[in-house]
DNA sequence: CTAGAAGCTAGAGAGCGCTCTAGGTCAAGC
DNA sequence: GCTTGACCTAGAGCGCTCTCTAGCTTCTAG
């Protein structure tokens, strides 16, 4: 049963992660993770699987748009201990409904690209010639099309 | 009816995009604009309402997440005007795969911290002196909460 | 014994998207 | 006349998040 289940490389994690091993480098020096990582004899890295777990979760506030330096407070509580499970909480709400907002814009924004997007399907669909596109009546600069977009 | 509608400074521009007026410039300098914007005698710029819904537009993309290279291109293709409709499409479908993508990336990682805060707000309601959360048990670096919650 | 792969540190560099500075013009108001 | 404020250009600087380099060690396989 001597799996190396405890224990892996830095190049590991980075497999496992997506991270590069050089951002997992600057990870620990930026204070991400938990304990600044166990050493073996030789000063390399090893990294546990709650480690591997923690940098998963880190993964997942970045993709989500938390900055490090958020990243970085948090890990400082959990790293406090028990205590300030208020503050905890209070950070992760706020990352919570920034979320929720991003997700509504973004939802927001897709009907609009869609709604771009139907309007040169049909466009092209009904076939080049179609110049209600390009009238060069409105010498102005009157991108037509594009504005009729929105 | 001779309103100011049509002409607006650079500042009336920030104001109603929300755009620095440094960042107007430098989107100008980036080509972000179709035209490189008309300007007054005295050489300040003099925004239309077609370029105010231009940038309300590439405000929206940026928002949701398109790089400013891609909207320039974008911009490219609408300045050369119709013959490239596949193109803009394919730029337009481009983006819009990717903001679905990280719509449902964000809703997946919504649920994860919703979880997270809803453990956070048990705990703290059930009050602090319930220690399931912090045995000092496993005196090895166990962030058992942390790990709990995920 | 040697080559190659993987690791290490410290620190420079890069890409993006602004943001700001320096130094100046121009028009309006006191 | 002078100040104030909005605008101008060119270009430097910044915050963030990595990414890469240089120079070195250490382990493994042939």
């Amino acid at each position: 049963m001597a799996e190396e289940t405890a224990g892996l490389s830095i190049g590991q994690v980075a497999e496992r992660t997506g991270l590069s091993v050089h951002a997992l480098r600057f990870y620990e020096r930026e204070g991400i993770l938990a304990d600044p990582v166990r050493r073996e004899s030789n000063g390399r890295r090893v990294y546990s699987e709650d480690d591997l777990e923690w940098l998963e979760m880190c993964v997942k506030f970045r993709s989500s748009g938390m900055p490090l330096d958020t990243i970085r407070q948090y890990t400082e509580l959990v790293r406090q201990g028990p205590g300030n499970e208020e503050q905890r909480l209070a950070l992760l709400r706020g990352h919570q409904e920034r979320v929720t907002a991003q997700i509504h814009e973004l939802n927001e924004f897709l009907k609009v690209i869609s709604h771009k997007v139907e309007i040169y399907q049909d466009h092209l669909a009904r076939g080049v010639a179609d110049c209600l596109w390009t009238p060069p009546s409105t010498a102005a600069h009157g991108t037509a099309p594009e504005l009729a977009a929105e």
